[in-house]
DNA sequence: ACAATTTGACCGTCT
DNA sequence: AAGACGGTCAAATTG
């Protein structure tokens, strides 16, 4: 991108996203570290700002929701200029996306700059516009490409990201494992877990490490949650706080040769030993994700319920308070 | 005794 | 139509 970005003139907001009317980083009660990019929800955004530089690649929009009828809970900048859009895409996992919905008919939610078309590149908007609000001078980097692929019809929308195994932990929710299977094309299996908490609750989890790289484990969510999440906040801290991360015990991550190579009895329950044991935990939300992390979306047919829930966790709700007093309401 | 995990069987989808 | 593949079930097993 060059000089024709400088005269940016509009934005167009697709996605049956209603209007939003500021753009808020809000304070959302997490503690971060000096080095994490979260810092950013710490920073408030105004409209009397004049500049977004130094935010970082990850900031907050703040609109009221109509997103259902929206993928991906994406909001789309129009470069009327050079007629390429890019794309902000929430880098939260599903369960984050889909439910942190307020009384107010209001979502939050962290987005990270990404485009289908050169995801490496910098962006350079020399205006941003969201509603009635202009904001000169917007500038981000752009760092996270994203993929769509197609998995079987009849499945919710399920979004696949690349996390490392510290990241894993990133997670409120609880899990019972229901399968495993081995993958065609991958040495390790892929492990199936549904949400423990409810009985009623669709969402779903798989875990499997990277064939490419087995630093990353590739975790996918589905489903929605139709309930809150199990644990309070200072459980989760306690979890959090603990230095040292081990797997969850279920998340096999044997290798097909491992398996093969091994002595086991041929006998239908084969008792083995585990690579990595420990119990598997609620864990803090994941806002930690920073901007490493690819996301991966799986575009399937949407189950089109249609359905709005409120379902936060206590963070989320912390952060939201804090917004109330600043937004505006409609 | 109970909850969680394991893992072969089963079934639906895709090619 | 049939086989491959992936997702889920559920009995057996484990802790």
């Amino acid at each position: 991108m060059g000089d024709d970005d400088r005269d940016i003139g509009g934005i167009v907001r697709s996605c049956n996203i209603n209007r939003p009317n500021k753009v808020v980083a809000p304070n959302l009660g997490l503690k971060t570290s000096p080095n994490d990019v979260w810092n950013s929800f710490d920073k408030l955004l105004t409209p009397d700002m004049t500049s977004f530089n130094g935010l970082s690649e990850i900031f907050s929009l703040d609109f009221p929701i109509a997103r259902r009828e929206n993928s991906y809970d994406q909001v789309n900048i129009m470069n009327q200029n050079s007629n390429k859009q890019l794309y902000l895409h929430s880098i939260q996992p599903v369960q984050f996306i889909q439910q942190i919905t307020v009384p107010q008919s209001r979502t939050t939610v962290a987005c990270v700059p990404s485009t289908t078309t050169t995801p490496q590149e910098w962006i350079n908007l020399q205006q941003l516009n969201v509603g009635t609000n202009i904001y000169p001078n917007f500038t981000f980097s752009m760092k996270t490409p994203l993929t769509q692929t197609r998995t079987r019809k009849n499945q919710s929308i399920s979004l696949t990201y690349e996390l490392l195994q510290e990241e894993l932990r990133n997670d409120i929710w609880t899990w019972r494992k229901y399968g495993q299977k081995h993958i065609k094309g991958s040495p390790f299996p892929r492990n199936y877990y549904k949400c423990s908490t409810s009985k009623h609750c669709e969402a779903k989890k798989q875990i499997e490490k990277s064939p490419k790289n087995e630093n990353i484990f590739l975790v996918s969510y589905s489903g929605e949650h139709n309930h809150d999440p199990p644990m309070n906040r200072r459980y989760l801290a306690s979890c959090n706080s603990n230095s040292k991360f081990k797997l969850p015990k279920s998340i096999n991550i044997l290798p097909k040769v491992s398996i093969l190579n091994a002595s086991s009895p041929s006998s239908k329950r084969v008792k083995h030993s585990r690579v990595v044991v420990s119990p598997i935990i609620a864990t803090k939300p994941s806002f930690e994700i920073g901007s490493k992390n690819k996301m991966v979306v799986a575009a399937v047919q949407n189950k089109g319920d249609g359905k709005e829930k409120v379902d936060m966790n206590e963070d989320i709700f912390m952060g939201f308070d804090q917004l109330q007093g600043i937004t505006t309401s409609t």
